[in-house]
DNA sequence: GCCAACGTTGGC
DNA sequence: GCCAACGTTGGC
């Protein structure tokens, strides 16, 4: 199964909004970028999923989610209403792609962006790459586990 | 709040 | 297809 990161905003949507209601889901919508919404599609049932705090106090991975549903027309792209409807999507050919994701654990201690830029083998992570701003990405097994083996001090 | 880096848009 | 202008992201 494969593994990924996703960024959040903690104040839109963090771990504590998936630990709230841990055997619900959380749909992971509104994403409009072409290279996530990429890999979104690829996401499948059972794919487990860092989160990842962005723009707050405390950046870094702060939890594991799992995909409870694989790819699914975002319903966000046909509302007018919505901050992210897309007039040039069509329900026949829809542009943009969501997921349901849910609750898996907190990690003991959260893992700070500097820790995992000082870890060389999150190298190639786009999470740490200068400039990178890509909110939905692909996670190896071993920089997972690499992530996973630092310890929580 | 600043601003560098990046993605998207749209005129040509 | 080029590229300037603009909007967004996200760490600091």
């Amino acid at each position: 199964m494969a593994k990924w990161l996703i960024k959040s905003e903690p104040s839109e949507c963090g771990i504590d909004d998936f630990a709230r209601d841990p055997d619900g889901f959380i749909p992971w919508d509104g994403v409009r970028n072409y290279q996530a919404r990429n890999f979104l599609a690829q996401m499948a049932e059972g794919d487990e999923v860092f989160l990842y705090h962005s723009s707050c106090k405390h950046i870094g991975i702060a939890g594991i989610v799992r995909v409870v549903r694989g790819a699914y027309p975002d319903p966000l792209q046909f509302d007018p209403e919505s901050h992210y409807h897309d007039p040039k999507s069509t329900r026949d050919k829809p542009r943009w792609q969501a997921v349901d994701m849910q609750f898996v654990s907190r990690l003991p201690r959260l893992i700070s962006l500097d820790r995992l830029k000082s870890l060389p083998a999150l190298a190639e992570l786009p999470l740490v790459r200068r400039g990178s701003r890509l909110s939905v990405m692909p996670v190896s097994e071993a920089e997972w586990q690499a992530i996973l083996a630092l310890p929580n001090g």
